[in-house]
RNA sequence: CGCGGGAUGGAGCAGCCAGGUAGCUCGUCAGGCUCAUAACCUGAAGGUCGUAGGUUCAAAUCCUACUCCCGCAACCA
């Protein structure tokens, strides 16, 4: 079982493009893995807990309840837009995620791994929140955007975080694979290396935060946010669960035949609390290390001029605008395509555009219409394996082969520009393939006819191919090649069902009609 | 000396971990084709791979120093 779980996004505000890129991201996986034919899950879903939600709706005049269905509402509907399906919905609200965090804190409390201590420090009334060192301003005061500051005491519970750090460490060094990429583990480790032996601190007082699960064991404080957000992975994969709690049986997700789980996150949710926080608090319930979670982190799209793209400096890009502008196909695949995963990107709206037209309208799109079209004018719209093959044929498919491999390969390790680049090689070869047997001309002479059927099939053939490939990437569009194909049970294919003949001899295929059509741009600059 | 990333033809990127003729897309220029979504194909121009050293038969790739840009520095995907 291939067990995916996404960050799970916090219901203060709208989704942007950083939280549809994860899960589009998330869900490409998923249905690769199980193109792959692997059994998988994919579990995501929204924290909605905390101060900020709690501040938000008392400024909107409702319950924070109230506010958090609304705000939820909006993932739930950008999800189904995106065509991004998943197995599992976490809601921090929810009740049976409630009783499993306080089981865990139970558990905790009574293994001695929490503990009550006071401590004071500057607290800004306005913000209601303590304040750092690096909050001071040049001159080392608290700027006036924070209202009146006043050393304040406050007591809380704390979890012994020094206690596994030293394991952590240990654990991070003799498992390379566990943090992907490379370098964010080195950060993981450089950030081990400095962190002292401070302990974290997981309660705020409930005259401070009401909006929060509720200590089992001291019912003046709520959990905070980490300690409530990150359990959301076992909670909904059925961990302590009750047998009828509709959730799936955790032994069968969790860790099963030594592939761990995988939590897909951003870079800026690994230091601390997914490297160090979340990988602790597993260890201090008793997950060996076997049974450690693997952790895949991505990276972000920025603006063009290379800003970070953010509500505070107004340069938002609505998923939701995008998807209707330019179709949900074309805001998919520029998401995969132009960016590495684990590396940032610059989001570019005239790229989109582009990838989509060149790569998809103009290559793949085409070759399915011209491949299709010819057919249908040239043999009645009957496939045939047709006459001996020459090298050309050959040399067509082993290109396909080595597309196949090479997409493969890239998929596997969540490359997915490169595996989408794979594909539109492949798709290219078939073009100039198509221009230099000039199929056109074959049908001008019968003679030929045998002849114009061998370089046909090996047309439609390789759209046949391409349309499983892009299925994981475009899910849809796959759906609408295969249909035009007429062969609609290649959508139910798997990887290792790719072999050459697809298309049997004499079938009938459907009649052409792009499947991607090219983006044009109202009138852009041009007086 | 806080941490990490980046610097590659006009633009955007890959290649670097496991050194061996510098690659992709867009754009530009010149041809070709007409089955197709004004799509397709062929060819060309354009780069001392941030700077300076070092290792090596050989460095974009490894090592050292430096410059500039970005992010983070323990509540924002």
């Amino acid at each position: 079982m291939f067990y995916l779980t996404t960050a799970i996004d916090y219901t203060n505000g709208a989704p942007h493009i950083g939280h549809a890129y994860e899960k589009v991201l998330a869900d490409v996986i998923i249905r690769y893995r199980r193109l792959r034919g692997e059994e998988a899950y994919f579990l995501t879903g929204v924290d909605q807990h905390g101060q900020k939600v709690q501040q938000t709706a008392e400024r909107e005049g409702v319950h924070p309840a109230t506010f958090v269905k609304r705000t939820t509402k909006q993932f739930l509907n950008l999800w189904e837009k995106l065509g991004v399906h998943y197995d599992g919905w976490a809601e921090t609200t929810d009740a049976r995620h409630k009783s499993c965090v306080q089981g865990i804190l139970s558990d905790l409390q009574q293994n001695g791994q929490l503990y009550k201590k006071s401590h004071s420090a500057p607290y800004s009334v306005r913000q209601e929140q303590f304040l750092q060192d690096r909050d001071r301003d040049e001159s080392g005061n608290f700027g006036p955007q924070w209202g009146e500051v006043n050393i304040v005491e406050e007591e809380n519970w704390y979890f012994k975080l020094s206690e596994h750090t030293g394991w952590l460490k240990s654990f991070i060094e003799n498992h390379p694979d566990v943090i992907t990429p490379a370098f964010r583990r080195t950060e993981l480790l450089n950030a081990l290396e400095r962190s002292g032996d401070t302990d974290l601190c997981i309660s705020r007082p409930k005259e401070r935060l009401r909006w929060g699960i509720e200590l089992p064991f001291d019912s003046s404080f709520v959990t905070y946010v980490w300690f409530d957000a990150l359990i959301n992975y076992i909670s909904f994969a059925g961990y302590h669960a009750a047998p009828d709690a509709g959730l799936p049986n955790f032994e069968k997700l969790w860790n099963v035949a030594g592939s761990r789980s995988t939590h897909l996150i951003g870079k800026d949710i690994l230091v601390p609390a997914h490297g160090i926080y979340w990988l602790c608090m597993l260890h201090a319930m008793g997950f060996p290390d076997a049974q450690i979670p693997r952790l895949l982190v991505h990276g972000f799209w920025n603006s063009k001029s290379g800003d970070k793209l953010s509500k505070s400096t107004g340069n938002i890009v609505d998923p939701n605008v995008l998807a209707d502008s330019f179709g949900v196909d074309a805001l998919r695949y520029y998401l995969m395509r132009d960016i590495v995963t684990g590396k940032d990107s610059d989001f570019d709206p005239d790229r989109l555009v582009m990838l989509f037209n060149t790569e998809l309208a103009n290559e793949t799109g085409n070759l399915c219409n011209r491949a299709l079209n010819m057919s249908q004018r040239f043999t009645d719209g009957i496939l045939h394996h047709g006459a001996p093959l020459t090298s050309d044929e050959t040399a067509l498919q082993a290109s396909l082969t080595d597309s196949t491999a090479a997409y493969q390969a890239a998929m596997d390790e969540c490359d997915i520009s490169r595996g989408l680049e794979a594909i539109s090689r492949h798709v290219v070869h078939c073009n100039g393939y198509a221009e230099r047997m000039k199929p056109w001309e074959l049908n001008k002479d019968p003679a030929n006819h045998e002849r114009l059927a061998t370089v046909l099939y090996h047309l439609a053939e390789s759209v046949a191919h391409a349309a499983v490939m892009l299925s994981p990437v475009l899910p849809d569009a796959a759906t609408k090649l295969a249909a035009q194909l007429n062969s609609p049970s290649l959508t139910g294919l798997k990887l290792a069902d790719l072999h050459w003949g697809l298309l049997p001899d004499g079938h009938a295929i459907g009649k052409p009609k792009p499947v991607f059509p090219r983006i044009v741009l109202e009138d852009s600059a041009q007086p």
